[in-house]
DNA sequence: TGAAATGTTGGGGCG
DNA sequence: ACGCCCCAACATTTC
């Protein structure tokens, strides 16, 4: 047997993975490598706490791995480069890795591919992102034929899912890698940081973990996902997307998971729980699918018809978006929420994707890069396919006319509130009557709340109902 | 995986 | 008793 190397990226875990089964059938001793590129990891590019899972979660395999007589091999470098030292260095005669649509991936992956041999093998998605076609070979485009194609294949049982190896053989020959750590970039050990940790602390442990409480047993919380999944006030979705982002838990597993909890629920409504959610796995399938097929939507809008509106850009109003003071408070919290804590619940992403490009049209490009910048779970495929549904410009978009607005959307999916108080606690006096749209607030009110609007809490950027009027008429003319 | 504008209906107040 | 108006509630259309 010769030595392989098992090239990991964004499937940081033993269990279900392709790449490390393909390369352990091929020889011995298999040596995890993962490959820190500092084209993926310049600051500005991604916040600290996007950088803080990744990093947990390359010490959490690191630890799986030595608790099974291996351990990580942490390179930075170009991966042409690192690979091809670590190919001659230690003999290695094949590399093995999950295959990734993003174009950069795949470019990288080939430019590798002509220095070592590289296998690439699925895993990133349940299904391989290139396998479901329509009869003419092209890829899918709408979501509601995709995800029938998708349903109509099988799955494996629960019990043909692959574990984790007991034992690894200890990599070996490998140069000592303690100069290989990387310095930066920094992780600032900040309470921002911290505080997103603690709400998603990265490995696979964790991840699976979370699934078998998500999706696990009669009364499990998917379940009841189909009822709660869009109240921002209430924990009723997975939380396991900066899992799945990274490969924590394998989406394989997840949609196994998905797909028994809704054979064997007890009610209707139950088994509805989880038929929604492995939908919204099958929407990322979807995305992933796109990608691959439609590269270009990275730069530019799907729909080729919608490709020259006139974004209004303003750099002021940019900014309060970001940083949470548009004055509307659904949006504020939620942008608070992204920028502390590194996640979003998903119907906040909506509503605040749709403020920004609808009513303050903004280059939905913008939102997009902002979003993979701070978003642990930030992902090329899903994050533009969000962009792109909901600026109305992508595969199966959202019509260009409908647009959220903000304070009905809080009102049905926060009715107390309590979310807005949680992020915005310059809010937190202020009475449910006015809290979704504080400056309707009379003077009194807001002495008593000790809430002064455009003092203590901003008024609003921008008039919702002349906002979408002018981005009604800035798509005619687009 | 919207919301606003417009249309329709039916009960109750009132002369 | 009856017609008229008002308007909430619901439905449909439009963006």
């Amino acid at each position: 047997m010769t030595a392989v190397i098992w090239w990991t990226r964004r499937d940081l875990r033993l269990h279900d993975n392709f790449a490390l089964q393909a390369a352990l059938a091929h020889g011995e001793p298999v040596i995890p490598v993962f490959v820190l590129d500092p084209k993926l990891l310049q600051a500005g590019d991604v916040s600290d706490k996007r950088v803080a899972f990744l990093f947990g979660g390359l010490k959490a395999l690191d630890a799986d791995l030595r608790a099974r007589g291996s351990q990580l091999i942490l390179r930075q470098g170009d991966p042409v480069e690192v690979l091809e030292e670590l190919c001659a260095a230690t003999g290695a005669t094949a590399v093995f890795a999950e295959a990734d649509p993003w174009p950069y991936a795949r470019q990288r992956d080939a430019d590798v591919a002509e220095r070592v041999p590289l296998a690439l093998t699925q895993g990133i998605t349940a299904r391989p992102y290139d396998a479901i076609r329509k009869a003419d070979g092209t890829g899918y485009t709408v979501f509601t034929p995709f995800s029938r194609a998708w349903k109509s294949l099988p799955l494996p049982a629960s019990g043909d899912l692959m574990p984790a190896p007991e034992r690894l053989a200890p990599p070996s020959d490998v140069p000592d890698q303690a100069a290989a750590i990387p310095k930066t970039p920094q992780v600032s050990e900040t309470w921002g940081v911290l505080s997103a940790l603690a709400s998603f602390p990265p490995g696979e442990t964790e991840g699976l973990r979370r699934l078998r409480a998500f999706a696990g047993g009669f009364d499990a919380p998917i379940h009841q996902y189909a009822g709660v999944r869009n109240r921002m006030d209430l924990d009723g979705t997975s939380l396991l997307s900066p899992y799945l982002r990274f490969g924590m838990i394998s989406a394989l597993r997840a949609t196994v998971a998905a797909h028994h909890a809704a054979e064997h629920a007890p009610t209707a409504e139950a088994r509805k729980g989880a038929e929604t959610w492995l939908n919204e796995l099958i929407w990322r399938e979807f995305y992933q699918s796109v990608l691959y097929h439609f590269p270009a939507v990275l730069g530019q809008e799907f729909q080729a018809n919608l490709r020259g509106i006139s974004w209004r850009n303003d750099q002021a109003e940019f900014a309060a978006w970001r940083e949470g003071r548009t004055g509307y408070p659904v949006v504020d919290a939620a942008m608070r929420q992204l920028v502390q804590l590194g996640w979003m619940h998903n119907r906040a992403r909506m509503i605040v994707a749709s403020f920004l490009v609808k009513d303050l049209l903004i280059d939905w490009r913008w939102g997009e890069r902002f979003f993979m910048q701070h978003l642990a779970d930030g992902d090329p495929a899903s994050n533009n396919g969000g962009w792109q549904w909901t600026a109305g410009v992508g595969t199966d978009a959202a019509p260009y006319f409908r647009v959220f607005n903000p304070v009905l959307q809080g009102e049905k999916f926060d009715p107390q509130a309590a979310y807005i108080r949680r992020w915005v606690p310059e809010l937190t006096r202020v009475p449910d009557k006015y809290i979704q749209a504080p400056w309707t607030m009379p003077a009194d009110a807001q002495r008593l709340a000790g809430t002064a609007i455009g003092k203590d809490y901003p008024a609003p950027i921008v008039d919702h109902a002349l906002a979408r009027e002018r981005t009604l008429a800035a798509y005619r003319a687009g």
